[in-house]
DNA sequence: CGTTACCTGAAA
DNA sequence: TTTCAGGTAACG
């Protein structure tokens, strides 16, 4: 569900809540299976009972809560994760499977319906990420890093854009969004691309990233932000979710397929076949 | 590389 | 009843 703009969402709603906040407990929903599957949750309360929030950094899809000391609790929101900040008198959150309570009385809710999101509590948070590729907001990354990412692959250009250890935090929509923008099929294979067709992906990605976050991302039907607000970016998606409606740009009817294994959607008119 | 499994619920 | 869903790890 959540791609990086969701997470980055989730990021500035809380880091101020949050940092400087002592953990006093943590309450776990009974049945099924829990966010943290690699210690016993009630060592994982345990481990983390009295520890005081820092910095809440995002990578990628991934969500870095430092903790005093060095270590930090990592959460990946997968497809139905929202953490949410709440007062225990707010009514009730739907498939909320953990809570951490903290020293102002806030609760910090985790809320999971397919129960695919993870946390792991680890004394080097780098690890957990290790493989994540360059951040694509980030000052450094440049057409020539794309390039050099697509440089040789025969795979589809979509397949590319999914894969975490090339750029990070693209996910199923902003890929689809992204690849209609730069008018590239995503069928096309990621090495063949053109000089020009990188530029104007390399901005496509950039740009609507930039607005996603702006509109506190997309709310197709779970994700939320940090204060359980829906986003409106799903207002301003071009082809993703919209087969069978009319091109924005040129008035063609958006087409869904299949590529990479995941429903793909695009604008026959601007998006050539290859 | 593409496919399957992990989970639950909504929609077709 | 079947299909599909924003992600990713483990398959072959």
């Amino acid at each position: 569900m959540p791609e990086l703009p969701e997470v980055e969402t989730t990021r500035r709603d809380l880091a101020e809540r949050i940092r400087g906040r002592a953990v006093t407990g943590v309450s776990f929903a009974d049945g099924g299976p829990l966010p943290v599957r690699d210690m016993e949750p009630e060592a994982f309360a345990a481990a983390i009972r009295g520890r005081v929030f820092g910095e809440l950094e995002r990578r990628g899809k991934y969500l870095i809560a430092h903790l005093e000391g060095g270590d930090a609790l990592v959460l990946h929101r997968r497809m139905t994760g929202n953490l949410l900040s709440r007062r225990p008198d707010d009514p009730p959150d739907a498939h909320t499977r953990a809570i951490i309570h903290l020293d102002d009385g806030a609760e910090l809710r985790w809320t999971d319906l397919r129960r695919f999101g993870r946390w792991q509590l680890t004394t080097d948070p780098a690890s957990a990420y290790s493989g994540l590729g360059p951040e694509p907001l980030g000052d450094a990354w440049f057409v020539a890093d794309l390039a050099a990412a697509l440089r040789g692959r025969a795979a589809p250009i979509k397949a590319v854009l999914l894969d975490q250890r090339r750029v990070a935090g693209l996910g199923n929509i902003y890929a689809d969004e992204s690849l209609h923008q730069a008018r590239i099929h995503p069928l096309r294979p990621a090495g063949s691309l053109t000089d020009a067709e990188m530029t104007r992906l390399h901005q496509a990605i950039r740009s609507i990233l930039l607005l996603a976050i702006e509109q506190q991302g997309s709310s197709m039907r779970d994700h939320v932000g940090g204060l359980g607000q829906r986003g409106t970016m799903q207002e301003r998606w071009h082809v993703y979710g919209r087969a069978g409606q009319t091109c924005r740009s040129c008035g063609a009817v958006i087409e869904k397929s299949r590529v990479a294994g995941r429903g793909t959607h695009i604008c026959p008119d601007c998006q050539p076949s290859p």
